[in-house]
DNA sequence: TACATAAAAATGAATGTTCATTCTTTTTTT
DNA sequence: AAAAAAAGAATGAACATTCATTTTTATGTA
C-alpha cells in the first residue's frame, strides 16, 4: 500500500520555519536552565527566571517540558549526549588503545574547555540528587564505547588492570575539578595545563 | 588585677552538662541538613523536615543559625574542619615528601570512607552554589599544609612542577567520584581498590 | 491572491501550595 | 518568681502550575 501525500514546496518551507522555531525555542529554555543552575544552583532558580531568560511566557514553558524536574532531566540528558558525541567524534573502534584513548580524552578536555557552562552543569547534576535516578542512568550509558576500549588495553597489556569507576575517577573527573575552578576564577587554564593533565591522567591508568 | 569566681562543683557540672546538650542539639541538626541534602538536595530539604529529623521545632533552629543559609554554610565549614583535621592528623612538617604525601593521602581516604555522608555533603558543596563564597573560601585555607608540602616536593625534584591545581584534581578528587559512586551501589570499595586509588594518583604526580 | 474561520501557540494573570521565618505561649531552668 | 529555652501555630512571601484570553498560524473558499 502507498500512501501518497500531495504539498507544496511553500508549504514545506514553512512547515521547517515553524519546526526550527520552536527548536529555538527549546534550546533558548534549555540554556537558560544552564546558566541560572551554574550560577544560582537548582533550589534559587524559578521558573520564572528561566521564562524571563528565554525571553518566553512561564506557561510557555510547560509546552515543552512536563514541569520543572522534567525541565531539568531533560536539559542534563541532552546536554550528556551532546558531550558523549563529542568526546568519540573521531574515534574508530579499530584503533590502537593508546591512541584511542588520547583522542577520546582530548575530545573531552576540548568539549569541557570550549562548552564550560554546559560541562558544569553537567558536574552539579553528576554530583546532587538533581536529576532523578533513571535520568542519569539514561546519561551514563552513553560511555559504553570508553569502557570497551579500556577493556581491550586490559586485555592488551596496556592499561592496569583497574576498575573502570578507578579509570574513569583518574582520568576524566579532574577535568571537572579543572574547568569549575578556571570559572571560579581561581586559575587561568592553557595549553600546557592540559598536556600536563593528559599525561597525569595517562601515567595513572598505563601498565 | 586577680578576678575570683566562687562556684561549686555541682553548679559547673550543670552548666557543662547544659552546654553539652545544647551542643547535641547543634550537631543534630548538622547530621540532618547532611542526611537530607545529601538524599533531596538543597532545594528539597525544607527546614520542617531538618526539625522533625533532629527531633527539634523549626523555631528552635533559628536558636542555633540565623538561617537556612547559614545552617548550610556552617554545615559546610564545620564538616571542612572535621575534614582537614583528619587529613593532617599524623602529618609532621619535616617528613620526607614521598612518605608525607602517602600519610595525608591516606587519611583523606580514610576520612572519605569511614565518613561517606560528610564527604558527599563536601563533593555537593563544593560542585554547586550552595555555600556562599565566602564560607567556600574559608573552606579551602585549611589546605594550606598540603600545597607547602607539594612546593617542597617540587622543589626536591620528587613531585613534577604543575600547578597545585593539577596536583590536586589527580590525587585527591578521582576520591570523591568514588565514595559517591559507592553509595549509589555502582561499585563496592575494597583494601585494593584503595591501594590501586594511591598507586594511580602517585603516578600522576611523581617525578 | 484575498479573506474568513478554525486551530494552535503563546501569554499574563490567577491559584493554591509550600515553606522560611516570626510570634505568642508553654515548658524548663535558674 | 524571673529568665531562658523551646515549642507549635501563624504569617506572608515565593513559587510551580493552571486557566482564561489573546495572538499567531494554518486551512478552506471564492
Amino acid at each position: 500500500m502507498n500512501i501518497h501525500f500531495y504539498v507544496t514546496l511553500s508549504r514545506i518551507k514553512t512547515i521547517m520555519a515553524k519546526l526550527q522555531k520552536s527548536i529555538d525555542k527549546r534550546n533558548a529554555l534549555i540554556k537558560a536552565t544552564i546558566a541560572l543552575v551554574n550560577n544560582n544552583g537548582f533550589h534559587a532558580t524559578p521558573m520564572s527566571k528561566i521564562a524571563k531568560m528565554a525571553n518566553v511566557s512561564p506557561a510557555t514553558i510547560y509546552l515543552y517540558f512536563e514541569n520543572k524536574q522534567d525541565l531539568v532531566n531533560k536539559t542534563y540528558i541532552e546536554v550528556k549526549e551532546k558531550f558523549t558525541a563529542h568526546a568519540f567524534n573521531h574515534y574508530k573502534a579499530d584503533m590502537p588503545v593508546a591512541a584511542g584513548f588520547k583522542l577520546i580524552w582530548n575530545s573531552i578536555a576540548d568539549f569541557k574547555f570550549n562548552n564550560c557552562e554546559e560541562a558544569i552543569f553537567l558536574a552539579q547534576c553528576d554530583n546532587t540528587p538533581m536529576v532523578d535516578e533513571p535520568s542519569r542512568q539514561k546519561g551514563i550509558q552513553h560511555f559504553q564505547t570508553l569502557l570497551e576500549l579500556w577493556e581491550r588495553g586490559k586485555e592488551e597489556g596496556i592499561i592496569k588492570p583497574m576498575s573502570n569507576y578507578l579509570l574513569y575517577a583518574y582520568t576524566i573527573i579532574p577535568l571537572s575539578f579543572l574547568i569549575i575552578s578556571q570559572r571560579r576564577g581561581a586559575i587561568q587554564l592553557t595549553k600546557d595545563h592540559v598536556e600536563e593533565a593528559y599525561n597525569a591522567a595517562w601515567n595513572s591508568i598505563k601498565l
